[in-house]
Formats: structure tokens, C-alpha cells, sequence
DNA sequence: TTCTTATTTCGCAAAATTACGAAATGTTTT
DNA sequence: AAAACATTTCGTAATTTTGCGAAATAAGAA
């Protein structure tokens, strides 16, 4: 009688990453390092965006934490990259929730 | 001196679909939309999710909000359809994000 | 060792999110 | 008109997010 579901893995996987992505500074850092495929410095970071040093030192904690990139400690620097392996796998999870619009993509602009 | 920028309109965009994709409840009516390409009724979601009907209704609206879903009313029931048009300019936006791994994916599973 | 530099953590406040039950809304059926 | 139904809005509470400045951390330079 009781038809409650309990929410797939995979669904809660894309969920930890929009949340991720659902702050403008998060999303402009991720595209930022997937469009250029390098690094970057916090401080150089924080220089061009409207935010404070420790209020970006926490949005670059929580793109670690959904694992989106990572850092590489290069005293006295941190130096963040895309986790290449982790967003290839949110691409693929992007992929299949807006799988019914890849048809019209692929014709339009692949 | 003042190199800070203002974060472009498609950044917030991307985030604003992120955000309304940030709750799994939200990333399955969706996907749920999404896959079967047909619309459903707020008390069928609610039978099958371990929320209750305020709640699922708060999520709705949100989804509404973000512009992904259209509710159709149809008494005594409101019927919800993905909102196809800006469902599809959201696929285009986080084909963008994820751009770097098109390549990629074509070769794998296109 | 002390100073400087780059970054993070801590402590806090304001705002937003999530969830629920109760009450309200609007429509059909009786 | 009253009852029944599906759904939403309201009021409220608990939790999370966002942002900042001050203090802490950690490495290199003086």
C-alpha cells in the first residue's frame, strides 16, 4: 500500500552537484577553470570578483567538497584545478538529465 | 586599479537552474518529466515521494520559478509538464559549462 | 628568529532553505 | 447549498547558506 520511493544514488549525486553550481562565484570559478583547462590562484581570484577573501576561500571549500576541483599546494600560493576526472563524470550525469534535448544539440551546433 | 568584475547574466542563469536542481526531490520530478516526456499530477508525486504535500508543492514551485515546469490546471487537478522551450535553453547553458568534455563524450557514447 | 605573504579557519549575524500541519482556495459532485 | 477533493498558501521552527573581519596557519625572505 505504500508506494514511497526512495530516491536513487544517482539523483542525489546530480542534486550535491547543482548545489555546487547554484552560486553565481562557484559556477564563474568552475567555467573559469574548465574553459581554459589551467589553474588558478585564490589571490587572483579574489582580486576580480566583487567577494572577500575568506568568503571565497569557503566557495572554493565547497567545490572541493563536490569534488569539482582540487588544490595543489605550491607555497606560499594554493593553486586550484579542475578535478578533470570528477567533472567528466558530472558531465556524463548532466548528460543523461537533459538527454532528451541532445537530438536537437547534436543537429544544431555538433 | 579596480579590476573586480560583475559576474556576467549567463552565470547567474546557470546558477538560478543549478539552485532549482540543488534538492534531489527537484532533480527527480525532472528527470521524471524529463524521461517520460509527459506531464503528471502533484498527487501522483506525492504518493511516490517520502514528502509531504505542502512540501512537494513548495517544490514545485520553485521548478516553476526557475522556469523549468508549467503547470496546466485542469480541475480538480493541476497537471505539470516540463517547460520543453527553457528546459532545452538550460541544456544549451550546461552544454556550455561542461563544453571541455564534449569531445569526450562524442567519441564515448555519441 | 622575526617579518611578510597567501590562504584558511573561527565566530558571528543576516538571510534563505526545508519541512510540516492547519487553514484557505477553487472546482466538482451530491 | 453543502460536502468532497486536489492543491496551495500561511505560520512556524530547525537547519543551512552566505558573507565578513579577526585570528590562526604555514612557508619563504630578511
Amino acid at each position: 500500500m505504500d508506494k514511497k520511493i526512495e530516491i536513487p544514488d544517482n539523483i542525489h549525486e546530480i542534486a550535491k552537484i547543482a548545489k555546487a553550481l547554484s552560486h553565481p562565484v562557484r559556477v564563474y570559478i568552475v567555467m573559469k577553470l574548465a574553459k581554459m583547462s589551467q589553474c588558478c590562484y585564490s589571490g587572483d581570484l579574489v582580486e576580480e570578483l566583487p567577494i572577500g577573501r575568506s568568503t571565497l576561500s569557503q566557495h572554493l571549500k565547497e567545490l572541493k567538497y563536490a569534488g569539482l576541483i582540487q588544490g595543489e599546494i605550491n607555497p606560499p600560493f594554493i593553486k586550484y584545478c579542475l578535478n578533470t576526472e570528477n567533472f567528466e563524470i558530472a558531465a556524463k550525469q548532466f548528460n543523461e538529465l537533459f538527454k532528451n534535448n541532445y537530438n536537437y544539440l547534436k543537429i544544431e551546433e555538433l
